[in-house]
RNA sequence: GGCCCGGUAGCUCAAUGGAUAGAGCAACAGCCUUCUAAGCUGUAGGUUCUUGGUUCGAUCCCAAGCCGGGUCACCA
């Protein structure tokens, strides 16, 4: 079914060469909802046709409005305010778009088929030397928002996560292990595995700052100092070793990133985020030496005396970048070469999103140009999808200060409060504990995904740890809440036997149940919108309008109580449609929702 | 310093170049013998950082400036 968008673009435009014998693209035509102050549905915009028009804006307008109503069924009356167009659309209209979204289960969704286009989506891409903070959670749920949204609009998606398992910093981890650990495995220490390796990259900090003041203090400059340092020198000789296959440390190596691996997997579980393929970049750095090898002999990049190779983008307008260390190992741009080498090696990839921080604007901009030269048709399509950083109220988070809100605390604490309020409430009664655990656990992660994605994924956003995140309002759990409530209305017309029909009838249409029906119209734009734009934040906000005015129906009307059995049963399928898209909505931002609560 | 991004109510956030810039939180005032009050209704709260420009019309586009953040590593 053509949108009424379109509909009217084309009958303005066909008014425009009907009156005043110029055809003009439909698409200039601008066409928008009309405010709720004013009465009507749609609004065209007549300024701009004035020109053509050569009268007033009154004038023209009442033209147009005459030709439109005449001639379009769908169009049954007009009003003008100043040079805005105001069209009233037939109750018919409305009620048919509500049928189409009544008997269609993935209303809004456009299916996948074999013909379409893949995507690969990279998000999370963690780390194994700390566990996830906030940072990460945004990064996640953007990540696993954002695929949803593409297959939503009809692209085959492989969620993929390239795990930076190796490099300097895993070594740091590791040398503090061996110096302070005393064998201490997870079981013996009682936490999660990431926890755990996490605290022993915090001791290795602590300790080469400690060795670096020392070295000052003995006359060393503070550059030196960082060179020398006995801890430094000592990772350095580790990812030697490691590089060179050494059994011990490879070993130790991989224990303790099971442990991490461990440890994320039940983050990743918490959250609801998963993944199709799991690249490691212990995989991929070597591949990406390789290449960088080849671009060397291919005359691409530069082997300076010191046999560290460099690639000039002075022509690009950016700087000369490193690409191998000057002992051979390889750096952070070294292995996404090689990562996307093997990903267009095993996936018919038609578009590559990457789910990373704009701190990496640069990285990504930089690993474009690198992919483009070594001759690869995708470098230049790459899509960096760059999101905002979570900022405390006093600034960025900063592991190194202690700054960082962990992620499992954060879920953990949000569940306790979801477990709080909901027992204050006492709604849930007649409930196992299973059961109930199992909803706050639903509220909690509602509350926590709502709050990121409904924030422009572009913009820096604040996150306040001492005002945790709210349960009311425009929240999570507001929209579950509606969600549930629905869900209990359609429950009991079940239990009274009240057929919920296929086909919803009514003529007259109260206020709050024509914008409801025009909110309820609108899901499918607002998906492709949401796929263009790469935001989740704009289903997020779409679906809070449709409850808010839900709610506002739900309060003045009742619905299983209204003596007008007609009415009663659009009202039925008109419940039942916003709980669809609720449910709909939710889903492309992971987030659950509940049957009671 | 170069490049990139942002600046909207006390706070957190909305607003395809359109009409009187909207929500939530916080504050204040109301609404539960009626489908779940995690709800609904109202009051108050704004020089959309500043100054110019383009336009019938600018929070939005352009230019300059101010403020804040990011980035420009043989870190990842």
């Amino acid at each position: 079914m053509m949108n009424i968008e379109r509909i009217i673009k084309n009958h303005v435009a066909g008014a425009v060469t009907a009156l005043y014998g110029q055809t003009i693209d439909p698409d200039q035509v601008q066409v928008q909802l009309t405010r709720s102050e004013f009465e009507g549905d749609q609004t065209v915009m007549i300024f701009p046709l004035l020109k053509i028009s050569k009268k007033s804006p009154e004038a023209t307008c009442t033209e147009i409005g005459d030709y439109l109503v005449a001639k379009v069924p769908e169009i049954s009356a007009y009003n003008v305010v100043k040079g805005f167009l105001n069209l009233l659309i037939d109750n018919v209209f409305w009620v048919d778009r509500l049928n189409e979204a009544l008997s269609d289960d993935t209303y809004g969704f456009v299916p996948v088929t074999d013909q379409s286009e893949l995507v690969m989506v990279e998000y999370s891409s963690p780390n194994t030397n700390k566990p996830l903070h906030l940072g990460h959670i945004r990064n996640n749920l953007l990540g696993f928002s954002l695929a949803e949204v593409m297959k939503a609009n009809g692209y085959k998606v492989v969620k993929t996560n390239i795990v930076n398992d190796r490099g300097i910093h895993i070594c740091k981890s590791m040398v503090a292990w061996q110096k302070f650990g005393n064998g201490e495995t997870p079981l013996t220490y009682g936490k999660k595995g990431d926890h755990l390796v996490g605290e022993y990259y915090v001791k290795f900090d602590l300790l080469y700052k400690r060795e670096i003041a020392e070295l000052v203090s003995r006359g060393r400059s503070e550059e030196q100092a960082r060179e020398e340092a006995p801890c430094i020198v000592e990772t350095r000789e580790m990812l030697l070793k490691w590089e060179a296959n050494d059994q011990e440390v490879r070993h130790l190596w991989k224990m303790m990133n099971g442990w991490v691996y461990e440890g994320f997997e039940a983050t990743y579980k918490t959250l609801g985020v998963d993944f199709d393929k799991i690249y490691y970049e212990s995989d991929t750095y070597t591949i990406g030496r390789d290449e960088v090898l080849r671009g060397v002999k291919e005359g691409i990049f530069q082997q300076e005396s010191d046999s560290s190779v460099w690639a000039n983008l002075g022509k690009e307008g950016l700087d000369k970048k490193i690409l191998l260390r000057s002992d051979g190992t390889s750096v952070y741009i070294t292995q996404d070469i090689g990562t996307a080498q093997l990903r267009y090696r095993d996936y018919p990839i038609d578009h590559m999103i990457y789910v990373v921080g704009n701190e990496q604007l640069y990285h990504f901009q930089v690993l474009s140009l690198l992919l483009d030269k070594l001759g690869y048709k995708w470098g230049k399509d790459l899509y960096h999808f760059s999101y905002g950083m979570v900022e405390l109220p006093n600034g960025r988070m900063k592991s190194r200060e202690g700054t960082v809100v962990d992620a499992d605390d954060l879920v953990a604490g949000m569940i306790d409060v979801a477990r709080s309020v909901s027992m204050e409430l006492g709604k849930l009664e007649g409930y196992s504990e299973e059961e109930k655990e199992h909803i706050y656990h639903i509220v909690a992660l509602g509350a926590l995904k709502y709050f990121i994605l409904k924030v422009d994924p572009k913009k820096t956003m604040t996150f306040n740890p001492e005002e945790s995140i709210d349960f009311n309002g425009n929240t999570g759990p507001f929209i579950q809440y509606t969600y549930a409530r629905i869900q209990s209305i359609l429950r009991k017309a079940k239990e009274t036997s009240i057929s919920i029909s296929v086909k919803a009838h009514t003529t007259s249409l109260n206020a709050k149940e024509r914008s409801l029906l025009k909110i309820i119209s609108l899901f499918p734009e607002v998906v492709k919108e949401a796929g263009k734009a790469h935001s989740p934040a704009v289903v997020a906000n779409y679906v809070y309008d449709l409850v808010k005015e839900f709610n506002s129906f739900y309060h003045d009307h009742s619905i299983l109580n209204e003596p007008d059995l007609s009415i009663r049963d659009f009202r039925l399928a008109v419940a039942q449609t916003v709980g669809k898209i609720i449910r709909n909505g939710f889903s492309l931002l992971g987030i659950a929702v509940p049957e009671r609560m």
